[in-house]
DNA sequence: ATGGGCACCTGGCTGC
DNA sequence: TGCAGCCAGGTGCCCA
């Protein structure tokens, strides 16, 4: 479900319900998502304020006292705040429950979504320690890209789809930023020209940007925890599309690394 | 070091 | 109507 815009919204709608409080449990039901919630978790957890939110590339982060609890969301996962007592769904994994008597609750079909918690550095935890910057940091420019893209042979897709290289871009937001810098997705990295590149790491921000602004995409199921509908795929270009958004010439689909890519053959070289 | 393929899951839709 | 097959917004890990 989310890239990097959609945890941020869901990060953003969150922060003012949990900072502050106070764990009163969590309550494990399900512990088999991507990795086995550790059976010791709840006891770490209880008791402990919640001091802030932050987000690291697709990883939630929730500040506690002794430590930072890593939530990914996976595919298909969401997080919601709701009254304590409210009954239970299908796929509704865990509970944290809060001080507030309010429970923020974990649903995920297909629990390829994750909690960790560390009590070092999140930084330097195994999942965060070797991802790219930010987006949104300074250190991502054109002279970056520019760095990445050298000598690689690979698809320019799988880089931005690559966290080492580029974090926060998935699937839908891949497409979209190279049809916005009007490149195809098959090119080879090295292949690109300082002038595309510059696009690229332009369009990249941009993109993640506006979709932020819009609430995020939504195309089957994504929901931010206030129940709002993102309305970004209203400005999509070529995912999903039959035709350009732009030009109207019909896109192209295929199949890199068993996800879906799209581009326009008229308006991307 | 890089790149490719696989694995982990469930649900919804399509087409026979 | 039933059901097989395919597809879906992610990403770590193993292997060549």
């Amino acid at each position: 479900m989310p890239e990097l815009p959609e945890v941020e919204i869901t990060r953003r709608v969150l922060e003012p319900h949990i900072t502050g409080r106070r764990i009163v449990a969590l309550k494990v039901r399900e512990p088999r998502l991507r990795w086995r919630v550790k059976d010791d978790l709840p006891a770490k957890l209880a008791g402990q304020r919640i001091t802030g939110t932050a987000r690291r590339a697709k990883y939630l982060l929730i500040r506690l006292e002794a430590g930072t609890l890593l939530v990914h969301l996976g595919m298909s996962g969401s997080l919601r705040i709701l009254p304590a007592g409210t009954r239970r769904r299908a796929h509704d994994h865990y509970d944290l429950l809060l001080d507030s008597g309010n429970t923020l609750r974990f649903n995920d079909p297909r629990r390829f979504g994750s909690l960790h918690y560390t009590s070092d550095d999140p930084s330097r935890h195994p999942l965060l320690a070797r991802l790219a910057p930010e987006p949104f940091d300074p250190k991502f420019d054109a002279s970056y890209m520019w760095r990445i893209t050298r000598r690689r042979r690979t698809p320019i897709k799988q880089v931005l789809m690559n966290s080492r290289l580029v974090v926060g871009v998935g699937n839908i937001y891949a497409s979209e930023i190279l049809f916005r810098a009007l490149i195809r997705p098959r090119r080879q990295a090295q292949s690109l020209s300082r002038e595309e590149v510059k696009r690229l790491a332009k369009e990249v921000r941009a993109v993640l940007e506006q979709a932020l602004e819009a609430g995020g995409t939504t195309l089957r199921d994504f929901v931010a925890p206030d129940g709002e509908l993102g309305y970004f795929s209203q400005s999509l270009y070529v995912y999903g599309r039959k035709e350009c958004r732009a030009c109207g010439t019909p896109v192209r689909h295929l199949t890199q690394q068993g996800r879906s890519s799209y581009y326009c053959p008229a308006c991307q070289r």
